[in-house]
DNA sequence: ATGGTTTTGACAATCATTATCAATAACAGC
DNA sequence: GCTGTTATTGATAATGATTGTCAAAACCAT
């Protein structure tokens, strides 16, 4: 059976806070800097349950460190992202779901599954660069 | 001034010769399978360099590997990768485009790039997957 | 409160990728 | 073709993220 710890709900709220994706790494530095002893092969472990358990999402950075969020939509969506501030804005997109499907299908692909991620700048950060 | 060497010429053929996304770890084996004896650095730093001189297109794996292919169409496109054999389609998407650069627009968001892929079994794996 | 079981965390191990740097090989100019 | 300059190579070390190990600590049903 699973236990409840705080390690784990810190973890979960640290995520909430963050607001942003934030890679495993980040999470412990920022758990770190608010004064928790959590060790961080054990940030890695929470955020890997999450992710399971859907109650988190994660995706691979350009960079190829994966990244973690807690996401407010339930359903299936997509993310677009602020390569400067982390900001994330949930989208879905159901035009193209439609594509991927319909690609996969003419193509006689099965068990698609689709990665589809905007990266940009904020209007915040857009307007902070210039 | 860039210099003509017999690796960049063989990762160069290796690629062409592999057909689907491959990581730079899978090619220096394929050739050294193939009895060349290129370095791994090197096959490091020539695929770096096809995919700055856009000779290659690279991409993240869904557990963050890179992965690098000699892509046949010219300009931007995506693509439909088999995650068992490696087999890609290379696939244009102007619907998704277009939803890339409305979504960036409708929230501020400025230099949007994105990243979709769609990860599937081939219709030759899927048959043998049964 | 107790005991069986899960979880933790310091640390080692792994794996992909990059940095080093002396030795090598391209190639421009003679 | 020979030569000197300089980009390139490759063995290896270094890095950085992630995972494995395992004894000690923490949970929780009883
Ligand atoms: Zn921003
Ligand atoms: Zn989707
Ligand atoms: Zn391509
Ligand atoms: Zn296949």
């Amino acid at each position: 059976m699973k236990r409840n710890t705080w390690q784990r709900e810190a973890v979960r709220e640290a995520l909430d806070t963050s607001g942003g994706f934030i890679s495993a790494q980040g999470l412990h530095s920022a758990l770190h800097a608010g004064g928790s002893p959590i060790g961080l092969a054990t940030v890695y472990r929470a955020l890997s349950d999450l992710a399971d358990q859907g109650e988190a999402d994660s995706l691979q950075s350009p960079d190829g460190e994966s990244l973690y969020r807690a996401c407010t939509t339930t359903g299936h969506h997509h993310h677009l992202i602020c390569r400067n501030c982390g900001l994330t804005v949930e989208i879905g997109a159901d035009e193209v779901e439609a594509w991927a499907k319909r690609v996969a299908g003419e193509h006689g692909f099965t068990e698609a599954a689709h990665v589809v991620d905007v990266f940009g700048l904020c209007a915040t950060c857009s307007a902070t660069a210039r």
